[in-house]
DNA sequence: ACAAAAGTGTTAAGAATACACCCATGT
DNA sequence: ACATGGGTGTATTCTTAACACTTTTGT
């Protein structure tokens, strides 16, 4: 019924990239747009998704061009939800794919287009254009609720950590402090983690075991943290 | 960098409509594919999505059009995934935003181009057109899941039900049975029931109380079955 | 009286929580 | 020796799981 006269809606994608570092905790990837509308802003990369090109192929692209990241340095890349947004273009409404990407030690690379892309702590995060701040918040839930039945954090940590890094990094996300003891017996039942001979000095203090993870994938266990 | 030129995907749309009886348990709403590609298959009620219409428009006109079912009777209408799938049209890729919809006392009047819409109890699925499959198993799995951390099944039940019925319909979507006394202690703590007055006398047997829930949108709790 | 589904409590095992001190190191 | 973060165990409470008989009705 639709051929010949079928058009079909803009189709965008938009990316929500994590990183997590001891210092800044957990931060999330924003550019400033250069040009109208919301000229200045920050928001979170995003752009076109072309016909023929799937839309996990056109967040990589926007992702390195604009957001200045590489997708082949990310632990994960994963879906989140599908927006009928407000028009980025004004002819218009435009339907936006949006991933969820997670990472560490990124860098962003300057933008092709001079946004100076940026790891904001989601402490002091700015406004954001469109309704990305729905996106992000929503992002946020779900890697909240993935954090106590998932191993999603090996996405975040470096390849190797000590139990207090990580659990740092939990009560990061979580927005909570964790008892010690009880966190220290529910990871390590839960067999994720691999014990390493290896430790790590640092400071005037009892140097720390050093753990790494199982798995580098995506793996479901039963509830880690109460 | 791509006005003037820019092309964007095919956008279509495709619902997984759920609906249980005490007869059938749960089934699943398919129609028969009228014209090429998948002529003759049985297949998810799907449809393009054109410029200036929200993906969820377009899943109520799709479904009612050629399902049979008009979305103000479902229950509960959510987005599932967007799959970026093998191509419907031999053109090129499209992307397909898929919904789920969930309701009860379903009858599909004819769809407008004769396709048949009909609900298929789970157990005796014909082969299903594209990767509509797929989209049905993934379905399933988010509703099970649902089932032990929310009130979906409100959606499922008629307004009053006995609690015999209502566990049925909890192991219809487990796929495995439940015993009837943890079953109840949990439901009824929940506190997504309300009792009523009214019974429900059927054969020769004890009557059975009839309970309703105390609300018809989907709220959360704690874990309700293990 | 019997067949058929409704309804009802208790016990044991396991999981979650709360909580405080000693250990190894650098300065 | 002291300051700092690393590391460890137990008791209590709550949650889950397993399990069988009595009640009410229609025929």
């Amino acid at each position: 019924m639709y051929s010949g006269e079928y058009v079909p809606p803009t189709l965008t994608i938009d990316s929500v990239v994590f990183q997590w570092s001891a210092e800044q905790g957990l931060s999330v990837l924003l550019i400033q747009r250069s040009y109208e509308p919301f000229m200045g802003a920050w928001a979170l990369p995003g752009g076109y998704c072309a016909a023929g090109e799937t839309t996990r192929d056109a967040m990589s692209r926007v992702l390195s061009a604009k957001g200045g990241i590489d997708t082949d340095r990310l632990g994960l890349v994963e879906q989140l939800y599908t927006f009928d947004t407000v028009a980025r273009d004004p002819r218009g409404h435009a339907v936006s794919v949006t991933y969820t990407g997670l990472g560490r030690d990124l860098k962003p690379a300057p933008g092709d287009t001079t946004q100076n892309p940026t790891f904001w702590p989601l402490q002091k995060l700015p406004d954001l254009a469109y309704d990305h701040a729905d996106i992000l918040a929503y992002a946020l839930q779900r890697l909240r609720s993935k954090l106590s039945y998932t191993n999603v954090v090996y996405a975040l940590m470096p390849p190797l950590f000590t139990l207090s890094q990580l659990q740092s990094c939990y009560e990061a996300i979580a927005g909570r402090s964790l008892d010690k003891r009880n966190f220290r017996k529910k990871i390590l039942a839960s067999g994720f983690l691999k014990e390493t001979e290896k430790m790590h000095a640092t400071g005037a203090h009892r140097p720390a075991r050093l753990y790494e993870f199982q798995q580098q994938t995506l793996q479901t266990s039963d509830h880690i943290y109460s």
